[in-house]
DNA sequence: CAGGGTTCAATTGTCCACAACAAGATTGAG
DNA sequence: CTCAATCTTGTTGTGGACAATTGAACCCTG
């Protein structure tokens, strides 16, 4: 009964549930700030990637954003009604669509400049530990997703 | 077209990204751990918050999870199909529900102790940066949820 | 060229998340 | 007491997430 107990399942030890609030809190942050765009956050995230690299395959973007074609099939086909993005059949391949903007698409990236800034601003997040809280992030994620593959595998061989 | 060129919308540079990205990547690994005891991981947060805290009204589980009761509805009802837990309405305040555990749900707090062990060690997760870590997330979290509050209060006022 | 294994995108089914709204219970001001 | 705000829970609608499956296209080997 000593009030150091440790309680290994207490919610306030659990490092999987601040994690979850935070990243909910943040995606909530994002909804408001996206509104005037008419994104969500997911679908920012896509824009993202495509501001970044130009063009890509579902299959790329399932690589860049850690998402299946399940949540990605669904959620292209609404920014392509919304008139964001075109896809196409790649004639090269015709099993793989290719993802691109249109000119209404790659336009929203000047209105998007400033949402960053606005939402570093409103979490209040140190500006030093921004970056070392990314690279720890990203460490975590490639080390599960790597215990998860190699779990795949060895429940193959 | 420097190489150390800062493009605030770059994918790697978002610290929101990061974070979604570990936040899925956790939430799947629990995905596997529970799947013997029959949950899903925000079942099971509402799990911890019982075996914590005892007997817990719809609002008190929202407050302490974060999440609203057109999430908790659904799930609870889920929870209680599955024999997990009961749901009472208050004599006192026929408002309320009270959320409390049956023997079924009880007992499995003992297959769940070994859980977090599990994860630490399958993540690769620093030991001591847990700890920051998890401080610098709440961090964020109240702080955004704050602005919100606010921003909610100034709309009326 | 034929057939088997692989890859890619899409679909289906289940569950989560939240805004907006609905409805009953409670409380408080008069 | 009465009626209007408030509180608590629940429902509905939209959009994510992901496992599992499907089906077309590709590739390779013989």
């Amino acid at each position: 009964m000593a009030e150091t107990e440790y309680d290994p399942l207490a919610l306030d030890n659990q490092l999987c549930f601040s994690l979850y609030a935070a990243s909910r809190a943040l995606t909530g942050l994002y909804r408001e700030l996206l509104g005037d765009l008419g994104l969500t956050y997911p679908q920012y995230l896509v824009m993202l990637a495509l501001w970044e690299h130009g063009t890509l395959s579902v299959k790329g973007l399932s690589r860049v954003l850690h998402l299946d074609s399940g949540t990605l099939s669904p959620l292209l086909r609404r920014l392509e009604t919304a008139g964001a993005i075109t896809r196409t059949r790649s004639a090269a391949d015709e099993r793989v669509v290719e993802i691109g903007l249109t000119g209404h698409g790659a336009a929203m990236r000047e209105r998007a400049l400033g949402i960053p800034g606005q939402l570093v601003c409103a979490a209040e997040i140190p500006a030093g530990d921004a970056r070392e809280l990314i690279s720890v992030l990203d460490g975590i994620t490639r080390s599960v997703e790597r215990a998860a593959a190699r779990r795949a595998c060895g429940a193959q061989g």
